[in-house]
DNA sequence: CTGAAAGCGCTTACAG
DNA sequence: CTGAAAGCGCTTACAG
């Protein structure tokens, strides 16, 4: 790397250092000759500030952390997106690292955040126990939390309320006739696999479905576990009709067990996902969701964060969701045969 | 932001900060009592190293840039995921880029990562013309190209040969009886856009199919153009009856257009795509695909980027392609009704 | 308006 | 084995 530094600059200007960085950062006070004669110098050599050098001397690096679990799932590569064009309008780079839903590889790149003096971090956390976040906190890194939280950490949040979202859902399938859904879930261990879990229980009890605990399972939000938990919920000796799930990933693991075991989506078995995943409306039958603005997420997420970076304490913000209705769900309704709703006694998980 | 400094640590463990530091970069010119004391120092405060003054003093910021097209590609998520991995467990972090597909954003991230003074960079370039490109040779920052190259610079990359997947996927469709094959190409300022079109071209002719010009539309990756090709192609009085999509994106803009113009893909229309996205297998009827591995093109581009940075010259390395068939192209071989084949004079498009 | 100088947090020859 | 000092490339009071 034969980097160009403000010294060449400065001399092929015939100007001191102090002058040449004066007039590069805008400063005011300089003469319009030297202001020309630095500019055309800065040009001539195809000048790049030394950013390192910069950050140490003036404790501001005008890069931003954005931590997600998972690249590869869509919905974090559309946050990732959404944040990073935000970022870039005011100013700042995004370094985007992917925890890969470790919580090892999130404090390592939490570390290395730290290590960088980044101005500020975005985290969509993995698990509960926060792990190096706390760093941050300590050190008064400006951080908000986007997606997910921790509990016990006082950081502003822009999360979505599933509520609605899982209400509409829920009442939507009991109004095809359906009085058991199978509800795949995240892990309790986040902050959103278990507001939608609690979601999903007051909405069935409020529609009068049945609460048959077998119709829960537990996943991790990866796609493996949902067809697990398709596997699972079909094996019932009372199998649910419909079948909700608690993210994309999940759904795809549902989606290709499901094609598998020859049930034609939305004919034998209803489904609905949580996340509007572009792809989703492209599956046939075209896949029912609980859609919340990804878009909105990420860009409030770096409002927030330049507020913190400004001192000021911003209030967290939840997002709403909705239903979308699509062919996976849209069944005609078909009188359902009556079985006894018996519950019967196995392992229930909470 | 409030950070600890060697400076702390040095008189915690009452040392002066030069021994400090060589406790802490591993020297072995320490004794035994002083780096017990100064490990237990930076334990206790927490200390993390400040990689700026470190990269400073020197040249070294043990990070490097990765720049991709567009993040929500899910071929650039799986290759950003790849690199990411292999450079993290050689002891790099990644800062990630994402140029959506615009010259001029690449150029801005490809300054900022010259400014940052990253050890290294690589590119999957957005256009022909190099842009800022040139800049990193002039400084000699390690790059290495991925996916696409660029004409005129002579840089190590690492790439796939569409050529043995296009040709396998062209005679695949030959042999269920498909004589006109419609091809929804790259864009022709790309590498892989010419590559591909190149390989269909000679695959067409050596098949001995129609290679009626008008069976060619030029997009632009993007997903809008797969559908305006699609929509291009089935209006021709004589339209294809298979259809080959140069990557991802324009696969998923073809497919919703079928759907919605009621063309049942692998029944009355065969459909192959370029990229083999886990997703496309969960599409009903599962997608037919040009697989390459994006996970070893991402391994090998972080491998030879390190091999730049210790100063050797490696050579460019070619990734193989093959066809997998899935339902999507597996249509049964029904007698095609004869048509007239004469080429009709319209616009050709080369 | 401009130059000389201090200093950001490190690392690394240089003495001892 | 250790300390004092120089210096990486900048920015910014401080004089003038």
């Amino acid at each position: 790397m034969e980097a160009v530094t403000i010294k060449e600059v400065a001399a092929l200007a015939g100007v001191s250092v102090g002058t040449a960085s004066r007039v590069l950062s805008g400063n005011p006070a300089t003469s319009a000759d030297t202001r020309e004669r630095v500019a055309a110098a800065a040009a001539e050599l195809d000048y790049q500030p030394n950013a390192q050098a910069q950050a140490l001397r003036s404790t501001r690096s005008n890069s931003l952390g954005l931590l997600v679990p998972d690249v590869r799932n869509p919905f974090f590569a559309d946050l990732a997106h959404a944040a990073e064009q935000a970022a870039l309008s005011a100013g700042y780079v995004t370094l985007l690292g992917n925890a890969n839903e470790q919580g090892d590889q999130q404090d390592r790149y939490l570390d290395t955040l730290i290590s960088r003096r980044v101005d500020g971090v975005i985290v969509a956390p993995v698990g509960d126990d926060g792990g190096r976040l706390r760093a941050l906190i300590e050190r008064k890194v400006p951080t908000v939390l986007v997606d997910r939280t921790v509990p016990g950490l006082d950081l502003p949040s822009v999360t979505t309320d599933s509520e609605a979202g899982i209400r509409q859902a829920v009442q939507h399938l009991a109004e095809q006739g359906h009085t058991r859904i199978g509800y795949i879930s995240g892990p309790q261990a986040t902050s959103t696999g278990r507001d939608r879990f609690a979601a999903f229980t007051r909405a069935v009890a409020e529609a009068g479905l049945s609460q048959d605990p077998e119709l829960v399972y537990f996943g991790d939000y990866q796609a493996a576990s949902g067809s697990a938990g398709v596997h699972a919920l079909m094996e019932l000796t009372n199998p649910p009709t419909a079948l909700l799930a608690a993210d994309s990933l999940m759904a795809v693991g549902a989606i290709s067990i499901l094609h598998k075991l020859g049930k034609r989506i939305g004919t034998d078995i209803a489904l609905v996902a949580f996340d509007d995943i572009e792809w989703f409306a492209l599956l046939n039958p075209a896949l029912s969701v609980i859609a919340h603005s990804v878009e909105d997420m990420g860009r409030i997420a770096i409002e927030l964060l330049l507020q913190v970076i400004a001192g000021q304490a911003p209030e967290s913000v939840v997002l709403p969701s909705e239903l979308i209705v699509r062919a996976s769900s849209a069944m005609p309704i078909r009188p359902m045969p009556i079985l006894p709703t018996t519950q019967t006694e196995q392992r229930s998980q909470q």
